[in-house]
DNA sequence: ACATCGATCTACT
DNA sequence: GTAGATCGATGTA
């Protein structure tokens, strides 16, 4: 589907070297990039503002125990996608990391608003467009994400991730959010500067 | 088979 | 602050 009007800057996908590094820096770097989905045909797109990494030999990763039939998009190639259902109600996205194989993802946890918001709003059946994308499991729900995303690359619709050469200046590092084991390392991260737009702070 | 728990969110008190 | 919605993976038998 085409771009809309409103999209003006550089847009273009993330190039190869961008996953070439470890996923703790792919989960900060990730931060200030646009997240498209043109789920629905309608063209949706927020800045990620907060996520989360997840690596090998961490007691929190849902690849910790090898691969199931549940994890297994995370044992697929970088810069595809890995959805997964949370508390029987709840779809969250995470970005497959490099390399290949290892099962390591970012959380995607929060974005700003930026393109289709009135459909974003009706989806979310809320109109405060702070509240629009800020969790997991809120912006799956306003991007039209679902199981049916699974494995999907994205560098091609529905879903993709664009760099508009936005800087979003200093990270903040917090502890993840409602983790039982492996709770306390600091793998959660958010912009200061949109802070305004995070699932907490 | 059955019980428990989890990378959540909303609505209520 | 906490109850409740409800799915899939996992652990115990």
């Amino acid at each position: 589907m085409a771009k809309p009007a409103e999209v003006s800057k550089s847009l273009k996908p993330l190039p190869v070297p961008f996953w070439d590094r470890d996923t703790v820096n792919i989960a900060k770097d990730v931060i200030g990039k646009v997240l498209v989905s043109t789920l629905g045909g309608v063209w949706t797109s927020g800045r990620i503002v907060e996520t989360e990494a997840y690596i090998t030999g961490d007691a929190a990763c849902h690849a910790f125990k090898g691969e199931t039939r549940r994890n297994a998009a995370m044992f697929g190639p970088p810069g595809t996608a890995y959805v997964y259902l949370i508390y029987g109600f709840h779809w969250c996205l995470n970005l497959v990391t490099c390399p290949r194989g290892r099962g390591e993802a970012v959380l995607i946890r929060a974005l700003e608003p930026l393109e289709g918001l009135e459909v974003m709003a009706e989806r979310r059946g809320c109109g405060d467009s702070w509240a629009l994308l800020s969790g997991p499991g809120k912006l799956c729900q306003a991007m039209a994400i679902t199981a049916a995303q699974n494995g999907l690359s994205l560098n091609t619709p529905p879903l993709m991730l664009l760099d508009d050469g936005f800087d979003s200046g200093p990270l903040i590092a917090r502890p993840r959010v409602g983790l039982t084991k492996n709770a306390e390392v600091p793998w959660r991260f958010y912009s200061e500067i949109s802070a305004r737009w995070v699932s907490r702070k």
